[in-house]
DNA sequence: GGGTTAATCTTGAATGATTCCAGAAAAGGT
DNA sequence: ACCTTTTCTGGAATCATTCAAGATTAACCC
């Protein structure tokens, strides 16, 4: 019961060579998703012993090429990385502590928008970051008025 | 006939002292939408002589904190700025050359959209960000289909 | 099962954007 | 004019990410 597809195969068939770090990596993502680069490096360490960042960076860059991963950077913090469900979903971003929510697009497939005016521009993707305060920070803040 | 407020009042009605780098960084967001610190602060000194940069950073800093700009950071380049217009407005990037286009909101005012499962998060802005290629760049590419 | 080759990983240093720090300068209220 | 607070300067520090060169190793072939 594959509900995640054999890791291996899914390199095989993205054409990339099957290595344990790119195993880690993978397994890292179906375990945190919207994890970034360094909690992945860290997620893989557990697992392999040592892996350079460099590495984690390497194989990050591959599956991005491949579609394998997204990669997404909400403004003020370092990028984040996400297996592609092949859904065109957008996310909600937690504007005090970062935290990252997948929301599904309420349009079907991409582009799920229209621009009202594309100056021109062929646009292939529309990507919708909400911007809110996430649960757990409400209730905090909520508790301590002001610092 | 003041299309662009004055300056000054500006300043003064945000709450802010009125100081030359300060009015050079306003001019300069006004010449050149989206742009980002580093063009901001050689604008800056083409009209001041000398800006450090650190003032650049922090006057920018002290702009977006009282909304008179707006902060953007498209995947993939630095953080740029716009003189807030005070609508709520998108974004359309060129996936070549990074160029920055405004989109107007077809939904009036934030959040234009709703999320379709908002987590429990209480958003307050969707951005949208729309990804595609500048007429200038498809142009470039029609001619050298590849190098 | 070895050998070959190109892709991949390691180590270490470099880059670019941004921020932190401490002191000097100057804006605005009294 | 004077004083207080904000803002600006100069320089160093930080963080995420990338570059470079050589060592490994996965995958294909015989």
């Amino acid at each position: 019961m594959p509900t995640l597809e054999d890791p291996v195969a899914q390199l095989r068939d993205a054409g990339l060579r099957v290595t344990r770090p790119r195993l880690a990596v993978i397994e890292a993502l179906g375990r945190q998703p919207h994890a970034d680069a360094d909690t992945i490096a860290e997620a893989a360490r557990d697992e392999l012993g040592t892996v350079s960042t460099q590495a984690i960076y390497d194989v990050l860059k591959a599956f991005t090429a491949v579609g394998l991963v997204r990669r997404i950077e909400p403004a003020g913090s370092p990028a984040r990385f996400e297996l592609r469900v092949g859904d065109n979903h957008h996310h909600v971003v937690c504007r005090s502590c970062g935290v990252i929510a997948d929301v599904d697009c309420a349009h079907g497939s991409a582009p799920c928008l229209t621009a009202s005016n594309d100056h021109g521009f062929s646009i292939d993707e529309a990507e919708v970051t909400y911007w809110g305060i996430c649960p757990d920070c409400a209730a905090t803040t909520a508790l301590e008025p002001s610092i």
